[in-house]
RNA sequence: GCGCCCGUAGCUCAACUGGAUAGAGCAACUGCCUUCUAAGCAGUAGGUUACAGGUUCGAUUCCUGUCGGGCGUACCA
């Protein structure tokens, strides 16, 4: 519709002797108000300076001009300092009606995106520790983007990032392998900075099952850090698989010392004349694209610093031909974006093919007070306790509702209660009403012959069909921004919608004609909700 | 100090990236279950969009400044 507009209103400008490049970019928007009808543009007022006319005016000019279908808009009028609402003929909204019904779960797919490869990486916690609530957000914006890229046509592969070599982890070893030393009555201390978490201990434990004490005099601690993270890596994949998540790749960095990337990175760094020698150290030179400091490549000890890695994989990504490489991270993060594009570009790739999803930080809050995590301190409410506690589509809904550039406050109490304080409850509910009500209409009546869908011209039946009717834009617009929170906020518009219709007008009636058109809109809803929830990895059950 | 993000109803947050009378959910109050699921519905109350300027037909949205909060600002990741 928003397309068959602004095709009309370009040829009325047209023939009102505008020039093409006159005309400004064609806005076609719902208003928030329904009395201002359906869709409405601003068109006469962005022309009111340039034509120096009154909007009003031009505003009328450009109706008389217009050559609309009846059968699509059934009213145009001007309003306000110059909009031009445009109201949508019923025929047209019986059709798309149709049109969901007949296109069930690929109403709401598009081809936004279609023909391009997309990379988005997520999660990429180290193999220190189970995921944690921390990571949660990160886990479920990730995995719902990518969603959203698929559903708008993308190719898309999840990869999870992961370094195994650092310091962190040899801590993680060294905390292992005094465990195992206690768990075999010897004495022995955390080493400086080690993990306190319980799991430590148990994969010890499991240390002694496979070996005995056969590791007692291993000089170092490679082999408890191997077990580490494996034991580690399972414990996330199977986290990850209960949040719905599965990876396509795990990328280790290793891979890029292994091949040669990362000194490869830097002796092109050198020959662009973007990094020199200092103190020991090998230095970017990021003044040159405007910060304040040079920032440290390689440390004088010779171990690079996380930000050349970063570098040489965001060019490995790109080097496996994605069109478009999306990072998810914590605002912690955020200072090393400019680097990498900065780096990327130097190594002469596109900018535009790294974006970034930045979020804010997640508050758990317990008992009405904010919790405070760390991974190292032990102190941490881990996703599979967060789930066990609340489950999985509640866990993944409290990710997803505010926009990822807010703080989240996970409210733990609220997430708890199965009834009306749960925002959650109130979509599936929806759709398992919906369901509950189609087994019935199934019993009473036969749904072979075609609906006749003008029987729908009640208030609350018009207002659900359009609501449905703006499920494709909803996902363009949370896939353009990232923000997965639109799809919320739509769905529960869409289901506030439903339970109005559902309290102003019986579905099961004496009038077999009515009945039936109203079951089809009644099965539209719940293909939407269903869809929509789909995106959102929540499931929709039809029983509650 | 500098950089990024944020400040909207008592609380948690929306507002289609500059549009029309700023909206939901909790919490509060008033009604509604012999009728398809009350995990629901209808209604009431709640606001100087932190503050002060500016840009224009029009600002919660853009610009400047002030105040308040979060995160960065390492030869840590």
């Amino acid at each position: 519709m928003d397309q068959y507009l602004q095709e009309a209103i370009r040829k009325a400008l047209l023939n009102m002797n505008l020039d093409e490049d006159q005309i400004p970019k064609i806005v076609i928007e719902t208003p928030r108000d329904p009395s201002h009808g359906d869709s409405a543009t601003n068109i006469a007022m962005q022309l009111a300076k340039p034509l120096r006319n009154n909007p009003r005016k031009i505003a009328e000019q450009l109706i008389d001009e217009m050559n609309l279908d009846s059968k699509k808009v059934s009213s145009v009028e001007i309003a306000g300092p110059g909009f031009i609402n445009f109201r949508y003929a019923t025929d047209y909204l019986y059709d798309e009606l149709e049109h969901i019904l007949s296109s069930g779960d690929y109403f709401g797919r598009s081809d936004q995106n279609s023909g391009k490869r997309i990379l988005v990486e997520f999660v990429s916690a180290n193999p220190t520790g189970p995921l944690t609530v921390g990571h949660g957000r990160n886990a479920v914006l990730g995995d719902t983007v990518a969603r959203l890229f698929e559903w708008t046509g993308a190719e898309v592969q999840r990869e999870y990032y992961f370094n195994n070599a650092g310091r962190q982890m040899r801590v993680l070893g060294q905390s292992v392998q005094a465990r195992y030393l206690e768990e075999l009555g010897k004495d022995a201390e955390l080493p400086e900075g080690g993990y306190e978490g319980e799991y430590i201990k148990e994969i010890a434990k499991t240390l002694v099952e496979k070996h005995g004490d056969s590791l007692l005099n291993e000089v170092d601690e490679s082999i408890f850090k191997a077990e580490a993270e494996s034991a580690i890596f399972d414990e996330i994949r199977k986290t990850l698989e209960r949040m719905n998540i599965v990876m396509d790749s795990f990328f280790n960095e290793n891979t890029l010392y292994e091949n040669g990337s990362i000194d490869k990175t830097i002796e092109e760094f050198r020959k662009k004349g973007v990094a020199y020698d200092k103190d020991g150290a090998v230095w970017f030179k990021t003044t040159k694209f405007g910060k304040d400091k040079d920032t440290v490549l390689v440390k004088s000890t010779g171990e690079p610093t996380y930000r050349l890695p970063d570098i040489a994989y965001h060019a490995n990504k790109l080097d496996r031909g994605f069109d478009l490489c999306l990072d998810v991270f914590g605002a912690d993060h955020i200072d090393t974006y400019p680097d990498v594009l900065n780096g990327i570009s130097v190594l002469g790739y596109d900018k535009q093919r790294v974006d970034v999803l930045v979020y804010q930080f997640v508050t758990l809050v317990k008992d009405g007070k904010p919790f405070k995590m760390s991974t190292r301190k032990a102190n941490f409410v881990t996703l599979d306790e967060l789930m066990d506690e609340v489950g999985e589509d509640v866990t993944r809904f409290f990710f997803l509702m505010r926009s990822p550039n807010t703080h989240l406050e996970f409210d733990v109490a609220q997430a708890k209660e199965a009834g009306e304080k749960n925002p959650v409850f109130y979509l599936q509910y929806a759709h398992a009403r919906i369901q509950s009500i189609l087994r019935k209409a199934a019993d009473v009546a036969d749904f072979s012959e075609n609906a006749d869908l003008s029987q729908l011209v009640h208030d609350a039946e018009v207002a659900l069909i359009k609501k449905l009717l703006g499920f494709p834009e909803a996902i363009e617009l949370a896939t353009k921004h990232r923000e997965p929170h639109r799809v919320i906020t739509y769905l529960n518009e869409l289901a506030s919608g439903f339970t109005t219709f559902y309290h102003d007008c019986r579905i099961l009636t004496d009038d077999k004609k009515l009945m039936q058109a109203r079951t089809e809109l009644a099965r539209a809803t719940a293909q939407v909700l269903a869809n929509g929830l789909s995106i959102l990895g929540i499931s929709a059950p039809d029983r509650m």
